[in-house]
Formats: C-alpha cells, sequence, structure tokens
DNA sequence: GTCTATAAATGGATAGAC
DNA sequence: GTCTATCCATTTATAGAC
C-alpha cells in the first residue's frame, strides 16, 4: 500500500504542483479535480478537508526537496575546497526554482500553519547546518581551522555564502542571480571563514 | 490632499493590517469594510479593484518599515562597536515582528506581483546593504581593514549576522531568537569579519 | 460622494445513486 | 469506491437611490 503510483499520490502530485503556482487560497479543490481526474468525492474520501490535502502535499514537497541534503561527501583534499563544495552543493539544492517555490508556500502560511515551517526548518536547513557544522568540528580536531562553535559558525558560513542569493530569489527581485554570482560569493566568503580562523598561518 | 488621515489612507490602514494577519486571498472587501466602516461602492471608489488596494496597502508598509534604515549614523569609535551597531540597528528593524509579517506577505505574492518584491528589496534591504557597504568603503580607504568588494562583504556581513534568524522568523520555526542569541550573532559574525580582513595585525 | 441592494460567479463540502 | 448533482455561504463588483 502507499506505492509511488497511488490513487492518493496522483492527487497530491496534482495539488502540490497547483499550491505552488497559486498558493493555498488561489487553488480551488475543482482546479485539483480538472488536473487528476475523477470526481469531488473521491478527493474528499482521501483527504479530510483542503487544508489537510495542502499541508500533505507540502510535506511531500519538503520530504523530496531535502533528501539530497544528506548524501552528501565532499571530496576535496584542502579546506577551501571542501568548503567550496559544500557552499555548490547547497546552491544546487536551495536556489533551484523548485526550492524557490516550495520555501515561498511555507513562508507564505508559515503564520497560520506553522507546523509547515517548523518541518521545513528542521528537515532542511538545519541538517544542512548540521552537516557542515560537523564538517567544520572535524576540521578543528585536526587543527584545521580554530573555533569556538561548530554550529554557529556553519550557520553563519552558509548565510555568508547563499542568504542575499535566496532572499532575492524569495521576493522575485532582479536581476536574478547568475551562476558566476554564486561562484563569486561562495568563493568569498570561504576565503573571508578561512582567514578568520586557519590555525598555523598568519590571516595576511 | 493626501493628508495622513485621508479617507483613502484610513482604508489602506485597516486593510494593510488585515492582510498582514491574513494574507491577500485570506482578506475580503467585506472584511475591510467591517473594520473600516463606510459602504461598499466607496471602496471601489478609491481603488480600482482588490489587487490595487492590495498593492497600495503593501507599498504604504514597505515605505513606512524602511524609512529608519536611512537615518542612522554609527558613534563607537573603533570598528568592531561600529560594525556592531549596525548589526544591532538592522536586528531592530529587520527582526521585528511587524517587519517579518510584510517580509512575508511580500515573499507570499513575490509570484504573481513581483513588483512588490522588487520595491522590498530595492528600498529595503539594498540600501541597507549600501549603507553598511559604505561605512565598510570608508573603513578600508582609511587602511582600517582591506577588502576588495564592499558591497559584497556588506551583503555576507550582513546576512552573517542575521540571515539564519531572519530566516527562521520567516517559517515560524521554533525556538524564537531571543535577545541573547542576537548579541551572539552580532558579535561572532563582527568578530569573524574583522579578524579576517583587518589591517596592519595578524589575525591570530 | 455615499449609501442599500443585488447581481453573477465561485468557493468548500455533502447526499445519494450506482 | 466512485460518480452526478446540488446545497449553502461567500466572493468580487456594480446599479441605482439619496
Amino acid at each position: 500500500m502507499n506505492t509511488p503510483n497511488d490513487r492518493r499520490t496522483r492527487i497530491l502530485r496534482a495539488a502540490a504542483e497547483l499550491f505552488l503556482a497559486e498558493g493555498y487560497a488561489g487553488v480551488s479543490m475543482d482546479d485539483v479535480l480538472a488536473k487528476v481526474g475523477g470526481s469531488k468525492s473521491t478527493l474528499y474520501r482521501y483527504f479530510d478537508d483542503k487544508l489537510d490535502m495542502f499541508t500533505s502535499a507540502v510535506e511531500m514537497l519538503i520530504d523530496e526537496r531535502n533528501r539530497p541534503v544528506l548524501d552528501f561527501q565532499p571530496r576535496g583534499a584542502d579546506p577551501e575546497a571542501t568548503l567550496t563544495e559544500f557552499g555548490h552543493h547547497f546552491a544546487a539544492i536551495v536556489l533551484d526554482p523548485g526550492a524557490i517555490a516550495v520555501h515561498r508556500l511555507v513562508v507564505a502560511e508559515a503564520g497560520r500553519v506553522p507546523e509547515l515551517g517548523q518541518a521545513f526548518f528542521e528537515h532542511g536547513p538545519k541538517r544542512g547546518i548540521e552537516a557542515l557544522g560537523g564538517h567544520l568540528a572535524h576540521l578543528r580536531d585536526a587543527s584545521v581551522i580554530e573555533i569556538e562553535d561548530p554550529l554557529l559558525a556553519a550557520s553563519q558560513l552558509y548565510q555568508a555564502m547563499l542568504g542575499s542569493l535566496q532572499m532575492r530569489l524569495l521576493v522575485n527581485a532582479k536581476p536574478k542571480p547568475t551562476a558566476a554570482e554564486i561562484e563569486t560569493a561562495v568563493a568569498a566568503a570561504v576565503r573571508t571563514f578561512l582567514s578568520s580562523c586557519r590555525s598555523g598561518t598568519d590571516a595576511r
């Protein structure tokens, strides 16, 4: 049961696509129906009401989007290379148009459906920061860098790399970030971070 | 004309309050009417339609919220003190619950009303970054720090200080940032930044 | 300029046949 | 389990009296 091509799953996929494009209030049960086929009572057979359908759809999206966060291990040799890898890994995930759309939806409804924001944060950004923080702790234990709080350092490094680009995309402001700008931002943040805490060498 | 207690302005204030709490689609013209009094045709006398009322209200909110961004001059003597001042100045503006609500509203409708996102970005974050960037350029010209791109540095410093806290508030994730956490984050970001680029002294 | 009344359409949700 | 048909509240927007 609950196979990927479940009836319920097909409804959920159609609903998710619509919600991403139009927002919660912008989608009617009839809209979902027109996309997935079938009849109205079928919808209400699988979901208590519209809100239930919405939260189920967004939880599915959050789960899908954040799966790639975890299966990542940097391959580079030196710290600068591995941290840059982390940056581009995160960039590919969180700056993707689909991820921005999910992020927007969660922010839009965060006031009315707080559990979505909680799930989004814990399954996404929090895990990413923990992964990066773990790596920083590793570098510290190997006496490559000197930092006090690996999680705080990871969070600030992450935000320095991508925070501004992510914010511009969320509010849909032009110009949109280019690949070159991502490259520049990640490189600059990594350089700043390392030259502030690298052990054994002068910063200048 | 267009006095602060204009009829139109009073409608706009009521509408803004409702939109902030319920979102664009969550507010009906009747809701606004119930709050501001009067009759329906009066609303349509002052605004073409609901979307016009919404964009006018949000533009007003953006304008109000960002006015404090500009009138700020750091008073501290040394760089660490002035940058920390900048951090707390920005924090007071952008982490305020009202500011978060406006931010949410803009993100929520950014896909459908892009000009709001553009206005939000240019009148808010962009100006803040420019102010901080100007200060960094000043520090560089005085040979206090060594940086290549003041705007990029300002953007990354800003995000390192507040990006993570702002994001948590936007998605309404717990725990909410405390004053102590803001203090810690700003201090850590400033310390990292300065030890990466301060002139004339070793980083360690 | 402002009101009442209402048009015309769409919303979420359910009843009951098959 | 799935369909058709429909209820009832609410929505945006306008017509027309005062």
